[in-house]
DNA sequence: CCATTGTGTTAAAACGTTTGCATAATCCAT
DNA sequence: ATGGATTATGCAAACGTTTTAACACAATGG
């Protein structure tokens, strides 16, 4: 048999409502009960069934990831371990537990939230994909169930999120390449409805203008966070008579894939190309060489993530809105050159 | 306010437990008033609140994967993030949410595994490590609670668990090395307290014995599943003056450290090192050269862990206990040569 | 000494379901 | 018609908490 708070009040000699308020540390309980319940507790080994306080109390100390089916490739990036570790370690520092949902299909993707939310399971949820026009957003403002957003959106003003100045980070590369003399400078970037995506390419354009550079069409690819993504970016460069002499490239992943193609068809980086690219990853030491990158402390921005939302979900503060994670360039071989020879 | 079943049952004019009736199918239900309820929830959106739910049926429709302490750098390798996509997939599939808690430190791991039992949140547990004598293993077994073992344990004969023949994978990947030719194989192993090191190992042991070749203590070195792992065994390999030819490593991410270092130093895989590794990660193919492996299907591993586990929690099969999914050599460049030329 | 304030405790209602038991309605065979 | 099965539904208790309102009692202040 299932211990509860009712044996717990039979053998302290107090009522079941005493107990409860040992539990939450009520103030008017004297010392002398709080001994003796915490004793027995202690004793019997006695653990509150979360469903029934969940029940009476509307509140489930349950947070979820939401992870709409275009986010699968995630999965094939340390990104998404990395920033579920940060959520994971903020969350039960808080005593929260984290549950991690996906839909199925991209059809049922607001079936699938409507059913998180309106069953009542968790108290707040992370959103991990920021396209422009998300439905899931969408239901969420509407129902002001409380979540926070990795990324921004520009359609509502006041959703919380947890993101990095994407264009300035993207400014910084470009800048960095600048300043090591390249003039040709092209740019990878991942799926165009991310609004990361059209963040950092923005950063990129403004770096090229400012400092009086071509802002070369052809130079602009567009794919997916996959090594393949890479590697056909670079076919598809490489091909051009007028070829850039550096690229800033949207995703570590997809960077790696860009220096292998580039290995295998006998250019080497840096010295016919140099590179860099975003999120710092493992994979950018796992390279050879070792690719440049933008640091966007992904830790951080689980553990922010979390730590906004519970704050939220607790009605603690009423800061909530926009939190901005600063960026770090970690500067590796695949950058170090300073005069390119290659073209 | 929230909608309940006595709305729908208002609504439906019936009582609430006709409504519950039809929710769960319940067979003395006429084809009339179901289609009569079923319209009503559809129509004013009712959803059933899982914690009452859960409340009275005893079951939360929710399994959880614990990780001890210990198993943190996990979250540095892409085997995690596969492993959790097959998982989920599987559990959403049957309409199990999944829940990712950790213990905090190596101390509070029992504690941390009694409270997500205790108190009623999940219905069973996923268990990452199978080390010997696992605190954690010993209190669900005690406690009788359904849980899955990725791995296996010895101590116990009745645990289920989801694994691979490891020993005759590591048999199979340095069988691989030996038909390539190479008589001198070492072996970089991961931290000795897994079971599944010693499995690889003897598995290593084995082929050498049978093929009457050289087992040098020398050769094998044990480390974390870190590419710096990889890269200390590389130093201490090298610096022997009696060198193996090839190595069986027993992670993708080490041999890469293992790789790069060979690189950098200006040895050549495979011409002066060839190269078996497991769990055939992508970045096995980010490598260069691209990394033998032997695939241990990790989705398959989530997929199925999460499968055998809800039919354990919904006591429908007493077929529970071990399953063994097979493995696959993937023969990539780095063990393709079929003479040594190294020394 | 009475009114007030403060302290510690409890009884009972509520949270939103499921389910065993009872009952009402329908059916079929005599 | 009659009576037993069979089928469909409802009542009410239960699940294990929290919380409101009420109460008993002690301490305080005028």
């Amino acid at each position: 048999m299932t211990v509860t708070i009712k044996d717990v009040a039979r053998l302290a000699g107090v009522s079941p409502s005493t107990v409860s308020r040992v539990i939450s540390n009520h103030p008017r309980i004297s010392k002398a009960t709080a001994v003796k319940v915490r004793e027995i507790m202690e004793q019997i080994g006695y653990h509150p069934n979360v469903m029934a306080k969940s029940l009476v109390s509307k509140t489930t100390s349950t947070l979820a990831i939401f992870l709409p089916r275009p986010a699968e490739e995630l999965f094939l990036n340390l990104f998404f371990s990395e920033f579920i570790r940060g959520m994971v370690a903020r969350a039960s520092k808080s005593g929260y537990d984290m549950m991690i949902t996906s839909s199925t299909s991209e059809h049922d993707e607001v079936a699938a939230i409507t059913r998180l939310v309106r069953s009542k399971r968790v108290d707040g949820v992370i959103l991990m994909s920021s396209r422009r026009n998300d439905p899931v957003v969408h239901y969420l403002e509407e129902q002001q169930f409380p979540f926070i957003l990795i990324g921004r959106n520009e359609e509502y003003p006041d959703i919380m999120s947890v993101d990095n100045d994407n264009v300035q980070a993207s400014y910084d590369a470009t800048k960095h390449l600048i300043d090591r003399g390249h003039t040709r400078i092209g740019f990878v970037s991942g799926p165009p409805h991310l609004i990361m995506s059209k963040d950092r390419m923005k950063g990129y354009e403004k770096a090229l203008r400012e400092a009086n550079l071509p802002l070369n069409p052809q130079w602009i690819v567009e794919g997916e966070f996959l090594q393949e993504s890479g590697y056909r970016a670079m076919s598809l460069i490489m091909s051009l008579l007028d070829r850039p002499t550096a690229l800033v490239v949207i995703d570590d992943v997809v960077a790696f894939g860009i220096v292998r193609g580039l290995n295998e068809i006998g250019y080497s980086v840096p010295q016919n190309m140099s590179l860099i690219s975003f999120n710092n990853t493992a994979l950018t030491e796992l390279s050879s060489p070792p690719i440049s990158s933008v640091d966007i402390s992904i830790y951080q921005l689980g553990y922010l993530a979390s730590q906004n939302l519970i704050q939220a979900v607790k009605g603690e503060s009423k800061e909530r809105y926009r939190m901005i994670v600063p960026h770090r360039l970690v500067v590796r071989d695949s950058s170090s050159n300073t005069i390119p020879t290659g073209s």
